[in-house]
RNA sequence: CGCGGGAUGGAGCAGCCAGGUAGCUCGUCAGGCUCAUAACCUGAAGGUCGUAGGUUCAAAUCCUACUCCCGUAACCA
C-alpha cells in the first residue's frame, strides 16, 4: 500500500491558497498511484489543539472546542469541494490518537527517554511565553510588545532527543529518511552539522496551557506540539490501535512513502524531532518514510500574511473559476519544491490556453468532426502513413515523460508533457485537413483514420489527466462513449483504446473559457 | 556571520548534476485556415544565459572571486 501523509493544519481560520496546494498535491499523487494499479492511502486531517486554537478561542470569545470543531467544518467542506479525496482524517482531539500519544509517552517514560527539569528565564505574561536573546530589540531590552516580562522558573518534561542525533545524521547520508528535493537534504545535514546536543521540550504545565493530550505519568502537564501533532502520521495510520478502533492495518501502510510537507516546518520538526522520536520508539531506518517538500505560494513577490492582507483564499476562487481551474493552476504554475507567485492572470491564461484552446478545443474538434464526417464512427487506427506513425510516437514519448515526472512528484512537467502531445494533434488536424478531404468523396476513410487518431489521443491525454482533473477526465470519457476508461490502469494503456465501429458522443465544450470581466 | 535558493530575449520559467547548434508558455508582428470553445496552424523579430577571471578544441552548463534579490537561522520549554 503505498502511503501519503500531509502536515496537519491548524484549523484557527479558514484554510488559505497553500492548505489547499498540499493537499490537492497529495491527492494527485495518490490518484497517480491508484492510475497505476497500485493501492493507496491518503491520510490528512487537523490540529486542533495547541496555543494557536486558545489564543484565537480567547479572542473570539468562544469555546476552543467550539473553534476546533467550527473550523474544522471549513476545512472539511473545502476539501469536499477541490475534489481532495482522503482515506484517513486525523483530528488531534480524537480519543483513538489521544490513546495512542499516551501509549508512546509511557513506553518512552519506561525506556528512560524522558525526564523532567527546571527551566529559569524571562516570561512574558501578555504573550504567555518565555523569551530568548532573540526576542531583544537592539538596545538588548524585552521592548514593551511583550508587555510585562518577569523571570520565572518552570519544571516540564523533555525527550532525550540528542541521544539520536549521531544515528539520523547517518539515516539521512545512507537515505534511510529520504528528503526530497535534494537541495533540502543538503539543507537538513548542515543544519545537523551546527546542531547541540539539547534536549526537547514536550510539555507544557496545565495550568499554562490546558488545552491538550494529559501526560500519562504526570497529569499536570499536557504534551506540547511535537508528541501530539507528530504522532498523527503513525496513530491514524493504527499504531498501537485498539481491536474496535476502525483504523487501517500499521503493518499495511508504515513506512509513509510520502510525507509531504511545507518548507517550513521541515527542519527542525519533521527532519530531526520526528526521525529522532520514531527512532526512540524503535522504529529502525529501515522504518523512515520519505519526506516530500514544498515551497510557498506568495503574492507579488511577498509572502502571504494576514498584516499584508493578501491572503489568497482557495474556496472564492474555487466558487469564481471552478475547481478545475484552481487544481490545474496549482499543479502547473510551481515547481519541485521551490516557490512560486500566485498569479490569478495566469491561473486564467493557463486554462485558458492549455484546457480551452488546446486539449478542449482538440476534442471538441475530434468529436464534431467525426459526427459531422463519418457518422460518429471510429476507424482502424493501426495505420502506416508516416504522420501517423509520428503521432503515435509523439503520444509515447508523452507517456513516458508523464510518467517519469509523476514518479519523482514533479507534476507540473507532467502537465507539460499532456501538453506536447495536444501541440502535435492540433497540428496533425492543419496538416491533413479533414475538412477538406471530406470534400472528396473517395478521401472519406483516410478522414476517418486521421480523426480517430485524435479521437485516441484524447482517450489516452483524459486517462493522464485524470488523477489532477478527474472530473473533467470523466466528461471526456462520456464525450468519447468510452466511460469505463475511468477505471483504466497506466499498463492498459495501449493504442487502440477506440475500436473500429466506435461511437462518439456529442461534442461539448469540457473547459470553458474563463472570460474575465470588463473592467470598470 | 552561517546555511539554502535565485539572477537565461518584454513577462513567467526549463536547460546546468552526466560541457558541444539557447528551449517552452504568454506577449508582439506578419501570414494561413475555417472542423472547433473569436479556438487552431505556420513564419518572424527579440537573449554576448548577473559581473570578472580560469579550465577546455568547446562553458548557460565545470572551477574561483564578486554583485544583487529571496528564504531561513533549529534547543524560544
Amino acid at each position: 500500500m503505498f502511503f501519503i501523509t500531509t502536515a496537519i493544519d491548524y484549523p484557527n481560520g479558514k484554510p488559505h491558497i497553500g492548505h489547499a496546494f498540499e493537499k490537492i498535491l497529495a491527492d494527485v499523487l495518490t490518484r497517480y498511484q491508484r492510475l497505476k494499479g497500485t493501492p493507496a492511502y491518503f491520510l490528512t486531517g487537523v490540529d486542533q489543539h495547541g496555543q494557536k486554537m486558545v489564543k484565537t478561542a480567547e479572542s473570539e470569545g468562544v469555546n476552543v472546542a467550539t473553534l476546533a470543531k467550527r473550523n474544522t467544518k471549513g476545512f472539511l467542506r473545502l476539501w469536499e469541494k477541490l475534489g481532495v479525496h482522503y482515506d484517513g482524517w486525523a483530528e488531534t482531539t480524537d480519543e483513538r490518537h489521544k490513546a495512542c500519544v499516551q501509549a508512546i509517552l509511557s513506553d518512552l517514560k519506561e525506556k528512560g527517554a524522558l525526564y523532567k527539569k527546571a527551566y529559569a528565564g524571562f516570561y512574558s505574561v501578555r504573550q504567555e511565553q518565555f523569551l530568548t536573546d532573540r526576542d531583544r530589540n537592539e538596545a538588548g531590552q524585552f521592548g514593551p510588545e511583550w508587555g510585562e516580562v518577569i523571570e520565572i522558573e518552570e519544571e516540564n518534561w523533555y525527550f532525550k532527543l540528542s541521544d539520536h542525533i549521531s544515528w539520523l545524521r547517518s539515516a539521512i547520508e545512507k537515505n534511510d529518511l529520504k528528503i526530497t528535493p535534494e537541495f533540502r537534504r543538503t539543507e537538513v545535514l548542515n543544519a545537523l552539522e551546527r546542531s547541540g546536543d539539547t534536549d526537547l521540550c514536550i510539555s507544557r504545565p496545565k495550568d499554562r496551557l490546558a488545552w491538550g493530550i494529559p501526560l500519562p505519568f504526570d497529569p499536570d502537564f499536557v504534551t506540547y506540539v511535537w508528541f501530539d501533532a507528530l504522532i498523527n502520521y503513525i496513530s491514524f495510520a493504527g499504531y498501537r490501535k485498539a481491536d474496535d478502533s476502525n483504523l487501517p492495518e500499521f503493518g499495511d501502510l508504515w513506512p509513509a512513502d510520502l510525507q509531504i510537507i511545507g518548507k517550513d516546518i521541515l527542519v527542525p520538526a519533521h527532519a530531526v524531532y520526528w526521525p529522532c522520536m520514531l527512532h526512540a520508539m524503535g522504529f529502525e531506518g529501515s522504518a523512515m518514510p520519505t519526506l516530500l517538500v514544498h515551497g510557498f505560494w506568495n503574492v507579488k513577490g511577498d509572502k502571504m500574511s494576514k498584516s499584508l492582507g493578501n491572503i489568497v483564499d482557495p474556496d472564492e476562487l474555487a466558487n469564481h473559476f471552478g475547481t478545475d481551474a484552481l487544481r490545474y493552476y496549482l499543479c502547473r504554475d510551481i515547481r519541485a519544491g521551490k516557490d512560486s507567485d500566485f498569479d490569478l492572470e495566469r491561473l486564467v491564461m493557463l486554462f485558458n490556453t492549455e484546457l480551452a484552446n488546446d486539449l478542449g478545443n482538440l476534442l471538441n474538434r475530434s468529436i464534431n468532426m467525426t459526427k459531422g464526417f463519418c457518422n460518429s464512427t471510429i476507424s482502424d487506427t493501426n495505420t502506416s502513413d508516416p504522420a501517423d506513425v509520428a503521432l503515435r510516437e509523439s503520444l509515447a514519448k508523452t507517456t513516458s515523460a508523464y510518467r517519469e515526472a509523476m514518479e519523482s512528484c514533479e507534476v507540473s512537467v507532467a502537465l507539460q508533457a499532456i501538453n506536447d502531445h495536444v501541440t502535435h494533434c492540433n497540428g496533425y488536424l492543419e496538416k491533413h485537413k479533414p475538412w477538406e478531404m471530406k470534400k472528396d468523396e473517395s478521401l472519406l476513410p483516410r478522414v476517418g483514420e486521421v480523426l480517430s487518431h485524435t479521437a485516441e489521443s484524447c482517450a489516452h491525454l483524459a486517462v493522464l489527466l485524470r488523477p489532477v482533473l478527474p472530473d473533467a477526465a470523466a466528461k471526456i470519457f462520456g464525450q468519447l462513449k468510452m466511460e469505463s476508461l475511468a477505471d483504466l490502469t497506466l499498463a492498459d494503456l495501449t493504442w487502440g483504446l477506440l475500436k473500429p465501429g466506435h461511437q462518439t458522443g456529442k461534442p461539448k465544450p469540457v473547459f470553458p473559457r474563463i472570460q474575465l470581466e470588463q473592467e470598470g
